[in-house]
DNA sequence: TACACGTGGAA
DNA sequence: TTTCCAAGTGT
């Protein structure tokens, strides 16, 4: 009956009501929830698992409840804060992030798109997001889980490419309901649906609630053909061995000496013998460790 | 466009 | 055990 009246996609109804049904409750959906927690959410989201991002998304929101909070501290407390999710120039472009919000924004998160997507750190996923979920605003939101729910559902393949292209952001829009409520709720509703339903491994398509739309499954659920899905090499990459030593300054705040670097990041793990120097210098290039004149080092001030 | 960038749990 | 994968961004 909507659907005849507002020419929505047929994939919007049957979405948005399995999402009513079937959502998670997590804490940055609850209502009245303010743009900064939402924020500070969608960071955390990036490439990282909801399980591990609850407790530190509790404890950054009770420590640094608004912008201004976290632009005054040091940008080494936001990082040694920001623990093991991973990827800690996150933690340091969320307080690069908070400043140019003090500075530019009176303190208060933007709710214009394009002056989110101005924000260290913010890229076309999350300026999308925090819009959509914390301002109701009606704008593609594309991320892994939409793309895959996207690349079955209409376009009938099992996964979608590497990289985001010109043709799933048009998909997107084109799929995009008219009304910014429901544009709203659809955007949650794909998104919670490629994360619990339409999964990467193993979807549950008997749980499903567009099914019988899905053209992937129509094709009878052919496997992934095109160019091999992009692995994550880890073992001895430059990528390991800052992790090691990212993890060492973490756990104190008395600086570490070049010896206690090494300890953190021993020759066994390293793939040639100057990784280790290459990587903390890297680090210090970055922003995320400071060396001090004594040669030692400690993350920033 | 393709690659670098952390971390740890599940299969 | 190894491999895959998780609400991306910046260069």
């Amino acid at each position: 009956m909507r659907q005849q009246t507002t020419g929505e996609h047929p994939l919007v109804e049957p979405v948005i009501a399995w999402y009513d049904a079937n959502a998670r409750d997590l804490p940055w959906r609850a209502p009245g929830v303010p743009a900064w927690p939402v924020l500070i959410s969608e960071v955390m989201l990036q490439q990282t698992p909801v399980n591990r991002v609850l407790p530190v998304w509790r404890e950054w929101v009770e420590r640094w409840p608004t912008p201004a909070a976290l632009a005054a501290e040091t940008p080494g407390e936001v990082i040694r804060a920001w623990g093991r999710l991973g990827y800690p120039r996150r933690a340091l472009r969320l307080h690069e992030a908070a400043g140019v919000i003090v500075e530019r924004h009176g303190g208060e998160l933007p709710t214009d798109h394009a002056q989110l997507l101005a924000l260290p750190g913010i890229g076309t996923y999350t300026a999308a997001a925090v819009a959509t979920f914390a301002y109701g605003q009606r704008h593609a939101v594309v991320d892994v889980n939409v793309r895959r729910v996207h690349a079955r559902a209409v376009t009938g393949d099992a996964h979608p490419q590497n990289n985001l292209s010109a043709a799933e952001s048009a998909l997107a829009q084109r799929l995009l309901p008219e009304h910014p409520r429901t544009a709203a709720r659809w955007a949650i509703g794909v998104m919670e649906l490629g994360a619990l339903v339409c999964t990467a491994r193993t979807p549950r398509c008997g749980d499903c609630p567009v099914e019988h739309l899905c053209a992937w499954r129509a094709a009878g659920s052919p496997a992934h053909d095109g160019p091999p899905r992009r692995g994550q090499a880890w073992a001895g990459t430059d990528r390991q061995v800052r992790g090691k030593l990212m993890a060492a300054l973490r756990a104190t705040r008395t600086p570490l000496t070049a010896a206690q670097l090494r300890e953190a990041a021993p020759d066994d793990v390293l793939k040639d013998p100057r990784q280790r120097e290459r990587c903390l210098a890297g680090l210090v290039e970055d922003g995320l460790v400071e060396p001090l004149p004594d040669d030692r080092y400690r993350l920033p001030h």
